[in-house]
DNA sequence: TGAATGATTTACT
DNA sequence: GTAAATCATTCAA
């Protein structure tokens, strides 16, 4: 697997989107985050993937969203912090997930990242996904980062990035930090219901969940509304 | 103080 | 196809 993207080695890396991209509605947001390169410096590693599959939740009103009716707890704070925000959570007691908060600052919104392409690090990747289990052997770069707790696993993100910015070019050494930069829009877009939400009523009937349909990276057709 | 549960993944039948 | 893993968070009492 080769980046068709830069960064080049020596390259300058490339600015995040401003916060203003950001500060949009979510559902502006959402789609317009497919192409966009996250990246993890930790202190075990670099590693990076291009999105290609988000969900928009847009609390308060959002039934599905952990922000609903407003809600602004521990856990939920970063939701209402600015637009290029990380909000990362811990689901069913074992997976991260990762989050860019969009919209007004106090406006709890955020994309849910549930697939990445992977780019950079792809060995340190698969070490922290599959070290002390069984590999999956000759396509390796396939079922690495198609999930939301699968990429998360990948790129080494849990907790200790909530609330952190996404989206600042400069950081202390030793620092270990995410950062968004410009990549390779998708030719074409998908739209489906979102996963995993079927107690949310009316709202999981909505086209949240946006993909690059022409990636191989996605996250698992069983897992696909039939509405697509 | 305790019970229920979840924006999932994995292994197993 | 089904079920186990596993625990922070939330809410009720």
């Amino acid at each position: 697997m080769t980046r068709d993207t830069l960064p080049q080695p020596g390259a300058k890396p490339l600015e995040p989107p401003p916060e203003a991209f950001f500060a949009r509605d979510v559902l502006e947001v959402a789609p317009d985050c497919l192409g966009l390169e996250l990246s993890a410096y930790t202190h075990t590693g670099y590693a990076s993937g291009r999105i290609v599959e988000v969900e928009a939740y847009r609390g308060p009103d959002d039934r599905a969203a952990h922000s609903y009716g407003g809600r602004r707890t521990a856990r939920t704070a970063a939701m209402f912090g600015p637009p290029g925000t990380c909000y990362v959570f811990l689901i069913y007691g074992l997976h991260s997930h990762v989050n860019i908060v969009t919209g007004a600052e106090g406006a709890p919104q955020a994309v849910l990242i549930r697939a990445i392409e992977p780019l950079d690090g792809i060995e340190l990747m698969q070490k922290r996904r599959w070290t002390g289990r069984q590999s999956p052997g000759s396509k390796a770069a396939s079922g690495l980062c198609d999930g939301p707790g699968k990429l998360c696993q990948a790129l080494g993100i849990d907790r200790r990035f909530n609330g952190h910015g996404l989206l600042q070019a400069h950081h202390q050494p030793g620092d270990e930090f995410l950062r968004l930069s410009p990549g390779r829009p998708p030719r074409r877009v998908a739209i489906s219901r979102r996963i995993g939400i079927e107690y949310a009523g009316e709202w999981a009937k909505k086209l949240w969940r946006f993909y690059d349909a022409d990636s191989a990276f996605v996250s698992s057709s069983r897992q696909r509304s039939p509405t697509q």
